[in-house]
DNA sequence: GGACATTCTTCACAGACTCTTAACCGGCGC
DNA sequence: GCGCCGGTTAAGAGTCTGTGAAGAATGTCC
């Protein structure tokens, strides 16, 4: 599965530490800003999933902030939260009205802070999936069931093997760069070697049979119908 | 979709009428109380499906008519939430404890409100939304009496259990992953460790048979049947 | 209120499966 | 032959789930 992005803004160092250290250790691609123009910059480039902001801080204020990033078209999809001291009782009403999707209350407990933000990310990418099904003639593969079904008989694959081939099934016929696959797949920060991709593309081969992928040299792979 | 009740229960008229007015704008079936008292006699009769409770009120106050809804079975479904001046920041913590699910703070921005109301409910009624019964092949889960019935045979499960099956079985064949089963049957709030899931489902798979539930490695479980 | 039963959650560990790595092979164009 | 690429293989590291037991939480019955 691709690697979720979380854009963590606070003033304050420590928190910011804290933060990135529990989001990371739990998989996620976390960078962080300080202030608020700091934060808009780094989001428009990054295009993050989602975003922590402190309502407290020097220059722009979380509010001004999620305001202005929710004017750039870009950032649609993108989840804003909150950070707020519990007794700042004004700011989470003030917050759903700039746009904001939830708020969570300093002091932050890592635990609680990371069943909110899987919550969240889960809100927030379920109208971007994508087909669960895709069929082709002799094979099916439905994202629901995880599930892949060839000639009517169900196989079951492995996450990694599974992914990879939704990836290339979703589009037949078009090469996938080695390095699309990898960010695709794996997401854009985690380093594998080269060899892993051709390792699984033939466990694919022997799991499906060969004639399915074809190899362009120099560029990449493609899945191709027979 | 069936119309959805609300009951309001504040001891300000002022403020009654201005929730009533703007939350029947909006479709939803309204009543009001104004102490504690009349709201569970209107609660257990009418059975709303979110109760709006001041906090400070005379004769009972919002806490402790909480608890009393709370304890009456019927109305386990009823989302509750408080209304809680800004100030009153204990209520707050205090609130959640007492059953409550989310708290709104005066002053009362209406649009604030109903945005708060629609998650709310959306999330209360996800279990009760889908149909009562789901029958399979072998397996019948009747929601409403809450029971699961194998070839004929009635059984009763303790109510995790049974909200987890009920998970499963409401699609089958298709995969749930772990946080969106611990977002459907434990809310989106509540941490468990990684363990808990498993245990459950091993329970499930001890009561009903192994073959109904498969494991997806990395991904989550699906039901099926046969 | 106290004793008991049931349900829910946690923990530590084992075992199975999955993923990655590294070394080596062979084809191809130059 | 040489360098570049991808294919193959097996081993080891790593990840995830299953399990038993125990403790906490909750409910029930006198």
């Amino acid at each position: 599965m691709k690697q979720q992005k979380i854009l963590v803004v606070d003033d304050e160092p420590d928190i910011l530490e804290l933060v990135q250290y529990n989001l990371e250790k739990e998989g996620f691609a976390v960078r962080t800003a300080s202030n608020g123009i700091e934060a808009i910059d780094l989001a428009s480039q990054w295009s993050p999933h989602l975003i922590l902001l402190d309502v407290m801080m020097p220059e722009m204020d979380g509010m001004e902030t999620c305001i202005k990033i929710r004017e750039n078209a870009k950032l649609d999809d993108a989840v804003i939260a909150f950070l707020t001291a519990r007794s700042e009782d004004y700011s989470q009403i003030a917050g759903f009205d700039a746009g904001a999707d939830d708020y969570i209350t300093k002091p932050i407990k890592p635990r609680v802070l990371l069943s909110r933000i899987k919550a969240l990310l889960r809100r927030g990418t379920k109208g971007a999936e994508s087909k669960p099904v895709f069929s082709g003639k002799t094979l099916t593969i439905d994202r629901d069931r995880y599930a892949v079904i060839r000639n009517g008989e169900e196989m079951n694959l492995p996450k990694k093997e599974f992914e990879l081939l939704s990836l290339l099934v979703s589009q037949p016929g078009k090469v996938f760069t080695r390095s699309a696959i990898l960010s695709e797949v794996w997401g854009n920060d985690v380093v594998v070697g080269d060899r892993t991709i051709d390792v699984h593309i033939r466990k694919l081969r022997e799991k499906l049979g060969d004639h399915y992928f074809k190899t362009v040299k120099g560029v990449g792979y493609k899945f191709q119908e027979e």
